[in-house]
DNA sequence: AACGGGTTCAACCGCTTCCAA
DNA sequence: GTTGGAAGCGGTTGAACCCGT
C-alpha cells in the first residue's frame, strides 16, 4: 500500500536539494531510514543511487576523455564487467556511467569489427546481425558462438600479429577477435597495452 | 516539418554479499 | 553457525534525444 506512494522516474531539482541536505546531516548510510527522514517519497535504494550517481561531490559530469576511454578499455579487458572495480580507477566516474559508456561504445566497435570481418559480403547479412551484441548478452562482448567464432576469418595486420605474440595469457580466439576490435577502434595508432597488469604502460606503433 | 530508427543515459530490478546480532 | 537487514553490484528498461530521410 505504501509502495504505491513511492515516486519513481526522473528526480526533480527540489528532491535533489532535499536529498543532498539530508545526506549532509545523516551521512551516507541507512538509506531506507534516510529516505523516510527526508520526507521524499522515494525508496532508500533510489535515494542511494541518485546520490552515488549524480549528487555525490567530486563527480565528473562531462564527456569521457580519450585517456579515460583507454583506461576503461584496458580495465574492462583486465577485470571484465566489474564496473565498480573499474570505476574505482577513474576518480569522479561512476560504475553506472562507465557501464553505459562501455555498452554504447562496444556496439560501435562491434560494427567496425563486423565490417572488417565481412567486408561487403552481403550474403552474410543475416549472420552479420547476429554477430552484433544484443541486449540478451548485454552487448559487452562478442558471443564466442557467433558466426565470427572462426578466428580464421579475421585478417590481421603485421603489427597486430606482432602484438598478439605478446599476449600469452589470452586464448587464441579471444586475443584475435577482441584485439582486432580494439585495434580498429583506436585506429591502430597508439594505445595502452590492455594485456599487461602494469599501469601506465603505453605501446605505440605506426599505422600505415 | 514530420517521422522513424538508433543511441544515450538515468533509473529501476533483482540477485549477491556483507555484517551485526 | 544462523539469520535478517542493509548495501553493493551488474543487468535491464524506458524516456529523451539525435540524426537521417
Amino acid at each position: 500500500m505504501q509502495e504505491e506512494e513511492l515516486r519513481r522516474g526522473q528526480w526533480l531539482e527540489e528532491e535533489d536539494e532535499r536529498l543532498a541536505m539530508i545526506v549532509a546531516i545523516l551521512g551516507e548510510r541507512r538509506w531506507d531510514a534516510l529516505a523516510k527522514a527526508s520526507g521524499l517519497r522515494r525508496s532508500g535504494k533510489s535515494c542511494r543511487l541518485r546520490w552515488l550517481n549524480y549528487l555525490r561531490p567530486n563527480l565528473k559530469h562531462g564527456d569521457i576523455t580519450a585517456d579515460e576511454e583507454r583506461l576503461i578499455i584496458r580495465l574492462q579487458k583486465q577485470f571484465g564487467n566489474k564496473w565498480s572495480k573499474i570505476a574505482k580507477q577513474l576518480p569522479g566516474r561512476t560504475d553506472n556511467e562507465i557501464k553505459n559508456y562501455w555498452r554504447s561504445h562496444s556496439r560501435k566497435k562491434a560494427l567496425i569489427y563486423e565490417q572488417e570481418c565481412f567486408g561487403n559480403n552481403t550474403s552474410n547479412s543475416e549472420q552479420k546481425s547476429s554477430s552484433v551484441p544484443n541486449s540478451s548478452n548485454n552487448g559487452d562482448s562478442f558471443s564466442e558462438k557467433g558466426d565470427c567464432s572462426s578466428a580464421d576469418s579475421l585478417a590481421y595486420s603485421s603489427n597486430e600479429v606482432k602484438l598478439l605474440d605478446c599476449i600469452p595469457s589470452w586464448s587464441y580466439e579471444q586475443s584475435r577477435m577482441e584485439h582486432h576490435m580494439y585495434f580498429c577502434s583506436l585506429n591502430l595508432c597508439s594505445c595502452y597495452a590492455p594485456w599487461t597488469s602494469e599501469d601506465n604502460v603505453i605501446m605505440t606503433w605506426e599505422s600505415n
